[in-house]
DNA sequence: TTGGGTTTTTTCGCATTCGAATAAAAAGCC
DNA sequence: GGCTTTTTATTCGAATGCGAAAAAACCCAA
C-alpha cells in the first residue's frame, strides 16, 4: 500500500476534467495531460478511486507494452445543475457526474418578470432536477443573460428584465444550496457548451456567433473565453449599421443580423411586420433560399465576420441559435461571400460551421461551468 | 547559513523580472507576487545575490515594523539586446540589467536587401553595442516585421523583403552568439515596450495602434499578447474600407490610415503627391488642424476603434508611430467622433492616448522580450 | 515455455517547498 | 530605557512531489 496522504484539491479536480473529457485515459496520459509525474499522478488516481470519483474499467492493450489500466468518471458520484435563462424562460439541464446529460427543464417566466421571482424559478428548476437526479448535487452553473461580473458572481445589467442590476445570483442561490455556484455571461458559456458537448471538442480557438434577439459573439483564445475588461468583450451588437452612414435609431448590428430581422430580410417584409409563431421553423423554411435578399444577408454576415477574423485571427467561427436552421449552405454563402469581399481571408483558411447543439446549449453551457469548477471537498 | 542546491531557473528568472519592473521591493512583496512562500523566497533571493543578479540597496522604513530589505537588480550583471527592422532600417538597443537604455544604434538597410543580408547587419548591430556595453550579453531580442511564428523562432513572411520567407531567424543568430534569441512581431514588440519603458506599467490590457508604413493592431490581453491561429492577429490592415463598398484595388485600411496615407488626407493631397522628407515633421505641421479633411481621419479612427473596443472591450488604446506627433488633440478628437458615432462607448470608458515611446520602440520592445526570456544559467 | 522487447505502473529515497514558530528590526509609548 | 506592537526575515521540522529504478503486464519469437 502507498502513503495516504494528498491534499491538493485543485489538481484533483483538474484531474478528473481530463479524465471525463476523454483526455487522459490512463494514468501515464494523465500524467503527461495535467504536467505533473506519474509517480504523483499515481497517488492521485488511488485517492480518487477511493474516493468513488473513478474507476477503472478494463484494459486498452496498445501494439505493444503493458496496457493501460483505463481510468473513467463514475456516472453515481454526483450530478451538475447548469441552469440558463433569458426574459422568457429557465432551461435546465442536469449532468451526471461523466458528463452526460441526463434530464431537462423547461420553465417559462411570465413577462415582466422581476430578478427575485428569477432566482426562485432558478431554483425550482434544481429542485425538480434533484427528484430524478442519482448522488448528491454537486455544483451549479448559470448562464446569465447581458452583463456578467463572473468573478465576482453578479449579473450586473440585463436590459429585458427591469431590476436585474448589481444581482449577486450567484451568491443568493449558494446560500440555498450550500454548493458552489459558478456564473457566466450566457453567450460565453455556450461556448465552453460547444467545448464539453459539441464542436470544440480538440479547439483551443473558436469564436462562437450568437444571433438571437440581438446579435454578440463568444470568444475561446488559447482555451480561454475573453472576458474584456468591463465584461463586454464580444457586445458587437452596437456597433453602427451600416457602418459608414451616421448613427441612428435602429442602425445598429442588432437590427441587421439578429434572428428575427434575419428572419425579416429574408422574407422581405419591414420590421412591423409579425414574427412566425416559430421562429426556428420560419427560417428553416428560407434554407434553400437564394436571390438578393440572401446575398444582402449573407454579405453581411461576411462582412462582420470577415472583420473579426482579421482581428482575432482564430480558427473556427460556430454559428449558434436559430439561424441554425439555415443550415450548411448559410455558413458556405457567408464564407465565399467574405472571401469575395476581403481577398486576404483566402489564405487565411476562414471556416464558418452550424452548431450540432439545439436549443438547450446555454444550459449545457452552464453545466460545463459547474464541472469546470468543481473540485472534491 | 543556509542550506544552498536551489534549481529552478524560470523561478529565478520570475524573480528577477519583478524585481526589475519594481512590482517587488522586498523578499516578503517578491513572494507575493512570485505566489510562493516567504521562507522559499529567502532561498532564492540570497542565491541571486550570491549570483551578483541582485543586490540589497537599504531599508525601506514603513509606517511600523522591521523595515524592508530593499532589492534591486544588479546593473553590470550584463546586458540584453533588443533589434528591430523593416525594409529601410536596422534600429538596435542595449539595455542593461537593471533595464536601463543606455545605448542606441541605428543601421540604414540598401534597397532591395535580402534576408542574408538582414541578419548580417543584425550581428553587426550586436558586435558594435557589444564595444561599450558592460558585462555578458545574456539574451537578444528580435521585433520582426510581418508574419512571425514567435514559439519556432521564424519569420514568416514580410511583403517588403522579397526573400524573406521561412526564415529561420533565430536559429541563426542563436548559432553565432550562443545566447538565448526570442522573436516577436515588430507591433507585438511594441506591446511589450509599453509594458517596460512606457505606459502600460500597471496595464493587464491595451491596445497598441500601429499606423506606419501600413495599419495593424497588438492586443494585450491579461498580461499575454494575442498571437492568432495563424499569427496573424490584428492584421487589420487588409480590411475593406470603405466597409460597405465592394473591395478593389486601394481599398483596404492599410490605404486610408497608415501614416502616409494619413498625412495625404490632412494636407489634401492625392495618392501621386510626394510625401515630405520627413514625414514626422509633415505630420506635426497638422497638429492644431481642423476642417473637414481632420473630421474625415479622426471619423475614419474613430471607426475603427470603436468597433475594436466593443469586440475586445480591453482598457486603452495606445497610439504608436508617426501620427503620435499629432498629439493629444488627435487621440482626443478620435474619442469624441467614437462617442458621437457610437453612444454605447460612452459608458464603456474609452481611452486614447499617445505613446510617450518614439522611434525606438520597437527595438526596446525587443529587448523586452530578451529580458522576460532570460533566466540565469 | 521461456526469454527478450516494450510500455505502463509502482516503489522508494531524496530534496525542494511549505508552514508555523522564532528571531530580528524598527516605532511608539509610558 | 524598557516595554509592547507591528512588520519583515529566517530557522527548522514535516511532507509533497519528483526521478530513477524496479516491477508488472502484455506481445512475440524461437
Amino acid at each position: 500500500m502507498r502513503k495516504n496522504p494528498i491534499v491538493q484539491r485543485e489538481t484533483l479536480g483538474a484531474a478528473v476534467l481530463q479524465v471525463r473529457s476523454g483526455r487522459a485515459t490512463s494514468r501515464t496520459t494523465l500524467a503527461k495531460a495535467l504536467g505533473i509525474s506519474p509517480s504523483t499522478t499515481g497517488l492521485y488516481v488511488d485517492h480518487l478511486i477511493a474516493e468513488k470519483y473513478l474507476n477503472e474499467s478494463g484494459l486498452n492493450q496498445g501494439p505493444m507494452g503493458r496496457p493501460r489500466r483505463i481510468l473513467s468518471t463514475q456516472a453515481e458520484a454526483g450530478w451538475f445543475a447548469g441552469l440558463e435563462f433569458n426574459a422568457q424562460r429557465i432551461q435546465a439541464v442536469g449532468v451526471d457526474f461523466s458528463g452526460s446529460l441526463k434530464m431537462t427543464v423547461e420553465l417559462p417566466l411570465p413577462a415582466d418578470v422581476l430578478a427575485d421571482q428569477v432566482i426562485k424559478s432558478l431554483l425550482t428548476c434544481v429542485a425538480k432536477l434533484a427528484e430524478t437526479m442519482q448522488g448528491p448535487l454537486l455544483s451549479v452553473g448559470l448562464g446569465v443573460p447581458g452583463l456578467v461580473d463572473a468573478q465576482a458572481g453578479i449579473g450586473l445589467y440585463y436590459a429585458f428584465i427591469p431590476d436585474w442590476n448589481q444581482v449577486p445570483v450567484a451568491d443568493e442561490i449558494r446560500s440555498k444550496l450550500k454548493v458552489p455556484v459558478i456564473l457566466q455571461n450566457n453567450l460565453r458559456a455556450i461556448a465552453l457548451a460547444e467545448r464539453w458537448f459539441g464542436l470544440g471538442h480538440g479547439l483551443n480557438d473558436y469564436v462562437i456567433l450568437g444571433p438571437r434577439s440581438g446579435f454578440g459573439i463568444a470568444m475561446v483564445q488559447d482555451g480561454r473565453v475573453i472576458e474584456g475588461s468591463h465584461h463586454a468583450a464580444g457586445e458587437v451588437g452596437r456597433w453602427p449599421w451600416p457602418l459608414m452612414e451616421g448613427a441612428g435609431e435602429g442602425k445598429e448590428l442588432h437590427h441587421a443580423l439578429s434572428a428575427p430581422a434575419t428572419w425579416r430580410r429574408l422574407a422581405g417584409v419591414d420590421g412591423l411586420a409579425k414574427l412566425p409563431e416559430d421562429l426556428r421553423a420560419g427560417l428553416a423554411a428560407f434554407a434553400d433560399s437564394t436571390g438578393p435578399e440572401w446575398e444582402a444577408v449573407c454579405g453581411d454576415y461576411a462582412r462582420v465576420i470577415g472583420l473579426l477574423h482579421m482581428i482575432i485571427d482564430t480558427g473556427v467561427f460556430i454559428l449558434h441559435g436559430p439561424l441554425t436552421m439555415l443550415g450548411e449552405r448559410f455558413c458556405q454563402s457567408i464564407t465565399d461571400a467574405a472571401c469575395a469581399l476581403m481577398p486576404a481571408l483566402r489564405e487565411g483558411g476562414l471556416k464558418i460551421v452550424p452548431s450540432t447543439l439545439g436549443d438547450n446549449a446555454g444550459a449545457l453551457g452552464a453545466a460545463s461551468l459547474a464541472m469546470e469548477a468543481w473540485s472534491p471537498a
